[in-house]
DNA sequence: AAACGTTGGGAATAGGTTTTCTCAATCGGA
DNA sequence: TCCGATTGAGAAAACCTATTCCCAACGTTT
């Protein structure tokens, strides 16, 4: 059986299939389209000859004639790094279903670039646009007025009109807040990346409302410092210092955690025993590598790229649903180093 | 000044531009596209009206028309992971300067879904495809005399006659050898991933060919095991217990030379000092976690991306370059883990 | 003044598909 | 047997741009 997939020399039209199946251009496209009424036979007849010649109706031909493209441009700042892949596949999957294809723009977070790129994808007439990025900072726009919807995913955009779905920073904070009071900890240490990052500060805030609503003072003040593990390494023997009785930490982020797990191991405390540890970000690698693996926040950047790209359909299709600021909760996925101490006896 | 990004409510075609400009379609066409012989005063004019109604020429229609897209199929089983995203990024940046568009795929690794995507880009008359992958083994190509060039970049078609550009594990383990050498290293391990992947078995067989070239013994058999970092830190074990006088350990990942690091510290070998350490890859997270920060392979992983776009850009003019496999070089990439131990006094 | 060359611009066609309109033929009913 | 209704299929326009061919007007030369 002939593969659809197999070479055709010379790309065959809608003109010899109809002349194939012995019928007009029209009638063709009728029968392929299963538009217009014809005899059963007919029908059958242009078909077989479609499947026979290989027929795939050119979508140039088809997007110029329905004035749509059935395509999207999905452009990114963070050279499609660790937080914006996930968004883009949550969003592929959701276009790709819909017979939507995705043009790739990597900005490297150049603001001429971008505007390079957008220029070209209204050009070619793209029918929406998904704005990724690395931070959820709001940032300036793409443009104002644009022709076609627009929706900023792990970032937001400035002009509070526009479409903008986030994680939920705060959330996840007082997510792993939550978690370490249900485990039994009640002195819990911050640390965290810079103080400029509001997903640095939206993720204290979370923790440092729970532990207030608890009556709880936290241990130690939050440590902002850098997204490294050097830096968890440091801030842990801050925090140590601080603050000697801690029971558990919460990192921003699980390069973070992986430090501040190490510097616990080297100065005799143990995890989970001794100190509880949550790290944010759920990146695999980070936080099976870690000893013990690493109870963690799942920002869910997945569902939120099938969001935006949900959001960008309903657009194109003219219903735009919602609007403004989406907030995507995050969820928790515990591991081995926020295990409660299995009672003595 | 209106910026040609702003909208435009209704799309504006040739048409209006020559209307505008008191000239007909055809005039406009050419005063666009600097082809025929005009007054520049016509000329001007055209472009005027072209810039004040933010005219942008439809692709589709030119497509159509040219026959040609000026898109190429970027299709990976990787998710566009660790390994893919590189290639991605280098030929991305490749085509773009080249007016070119990506459509990107992801196969999530199922053979259905490859197929599917593939009859949509040759659907959409891409103009070339560029597959990628996570395993540098060969794979069953995505079809024959398809109708489109195709480079295999960072995965191989078992199709000999197929077009492949993959990093050099072989030449990156004897890179690593040889640095281990220079620096005075003799008892060298090697931990590495799976047996099952040619990566592993050809990054083994670089290190022991320059071993024996310097009449060398390896330290140890040739560990196999996973990619993970787990596996490093056992591996570390068992070689130390197989050949305690070691000197040097070559890693076939970064996160195996990670776990490798820990153990070798925990059993208080020193590094670079009494141990001196390899990793592969390159992969920063990792390589600067680690401690001492980690010196590596790289495998160019752009490099190859860029060299993939730029062939299917020759194919694509009808002057392929070359053929078959193009293996690219690695590189090495010297870090603390192999300092050389200062001398004495 | 006539013949010729040059220049500027328009008309028409092509590209592949969809859709609307129109027409012919067939069938049923009276 | 004739008329009207219904069905099946074709012709043509539309989408937008690029290009080829052609024509008219103007200027130059003899």
């Amino acid at each position: 059986m002939a593969s659809p997939i197999e070479g055709t020399a010379k790309t065959v039209t809608i003109r010899d299939v109809a002349a194939a199946a012995e019928v007009s251009i029209g009638t063709a496209s009728k029968a392929l389209n299963g538009r217009g009424r014809m005899r059963t036979e007919t029908r059958d007849r242009v078909l077989a000859a479609a499947e026979r010649l290989g027929f795939r109706p050119n979508p140039l031909a088809q997007g110029l004639l329905a004035g749509r493209t059935y395509t999207v441009g999905l452009v990114t700042g963070d050279s499609f790094g660790r937080f914006s892949i996930p968004v883009m596949l949550g969003a592929e999957d959701a276009l790709g279903a819909g017979q939507i294809s995705v043009f790739m723009c990597d900005t490297r977070d150049d603001p001429i670039r971008e505007r390079h790129y957008v220029e070209r994808l209204l050009a070619r007439r793209v029918e929406g646009i998904i704005v990724t990025d690395r931070r959820t900072e709001p940032r300036p726009g793409i443009g104002r007025d644009l022709p076609v919807p627009v929706v900023y995913a792990m970032t937001q955009s400035t002009d509070e009109s526009d479409v903008s779905i986030i994680p939920d920073d705060e959330g996840g904070g007082a997510l792993a807040a939550r978690h370490l009071l249900a485990t039994g900890r009640t002195r819990i240490g911050h640390v965290t990346g810079p103080e400029g990052f509001q997903a640095a500060r939206l993720r204290a805030q979370g923790l440092a409302s729970v532990l207030a609503a608890a009556g709880l003072e936290p241990a130690g003040e939050a440590l902002f410092g850098q997204w490294s593990e050097e830096w968890g390494r440091q801030g842990a023997d801050v925090l140590l210092h601080a603050a000697p009785d801690i029971d558990a930490v919460f990192c921003g982020s699980d390069q973070i955690a992986r430090g501040v797990a190490e510097t616990l191991r080297e100065r005799g405390r143990r995890v989970p025993e001794d100190v509880a540890l949550v790290g944010f970000d759920n990146w695999e690698p980070m936080v099976l590598g870690c000893r013990p693996p690493l109870t963690t926040v799942d920002m869910n950047l997945g569902e939120i790229g099938r969001l935006a790209a949900r959001y960008l359909l309903d657009a194109i299709a003219g219903t735009p649903s919602g609007g403004g600021v989406t907030i995507v909760p995050a969820s928790l996925v515990p591991r081995e180093s926020t295990r409660r101490a299995t009672p003595k006896g």
